[in-house]
DNA sequence: TAAGAGATACTCT
DNA sequence: GAGTATCTCTTAA
């Protein structure tokens, strides 16, 4: 079952702890690369000044502030591109779901070769990781990920035990224990 | 195993 | 012109 609309119309929060589990699926070149989301993180709007929405609206952010379920990609520390979900209820104005961390199911060896990496376990356990193991680049923003393309997300597993904490990698808003993980040794 | 620094280009002020 | 929702390598212990 692909999440629908109304999954990534509910409190950012929310739909971050809930995205944990979920398969996300790459079609590429003839093939599908999988793996299940294992770490994310919730970025809202004026109430949160970690999040690239927390000042205004611009040409960077704006589909923060447009329809859930279509994906937010955007290029940072001069290299990496990260992948996000838009995520928000009706009441908010904007925000978002990075995803940080995969567990890759399949395509692995695709991914090795896009990482020039084999080892399995650090292929995409960050977000600048799996963008690179997936294929994942600015033809992949503002996207609707609530149909079947070459970018969407699916049900998964139902996780045992989530793990929250501060965001990583930001300098405000850590009071925030918005980061949510699971370990994928717990499961596979 | 941990800590530190460099790479690199885009976006906003 | 400054800052960045990161990763990898090197160095040292």
């Amino acid at each position: 079952m692909i999440l629908k609309k109304s999954f990534y119309e509910r409190e950012t929060i929310t739909v971050a702890k809930e995205l944990i589990g979920k398969i996300i699926v790459r079609r590429i070149q003839g093939q599908e690369l999988t793996g299940i989301i294992t770490e994310t993180e919730a970025y809202r709007e004026k109430d949160d000044p970690a999040s690239h929405a927390a000042v205004k609206m611009t040409n960077r952010n704006k589909v923060m502030f447009g329809n859930p379920g279509v994906s937010y990609v955007y290029f940072t520390y001069g290299m990496y591109f990260m992948l996000n979900i838009v995520a928000k209820s009706k009441k908010q104005n904007a925000g978002a779901v990075l995803i940080r961390g995969l567990y890759p199911q399949e395509g692995l060896s695709t991914m090795m070769k896009n990482r020039g990496l084999e080892n399995i376990d650090r292929i995409s356990d960050g977000p600048g990781k799996l963008t690179i193991a997936f294929g994942i680049t600015k033809e992949e923003h503002n996207k609707d990920m609530t149909r079947k393309s070459s970018l969407y997300i699916k049900d998964g597993i139902k996780p045992k035990k989530i793990k929250s904490g501060p965001r990583v990698g930001i300098s405000k808003g850590l009071d925030k224990k918005w980061n949510f993980r699971i370990n994928p040794k717990d499961y596979f």
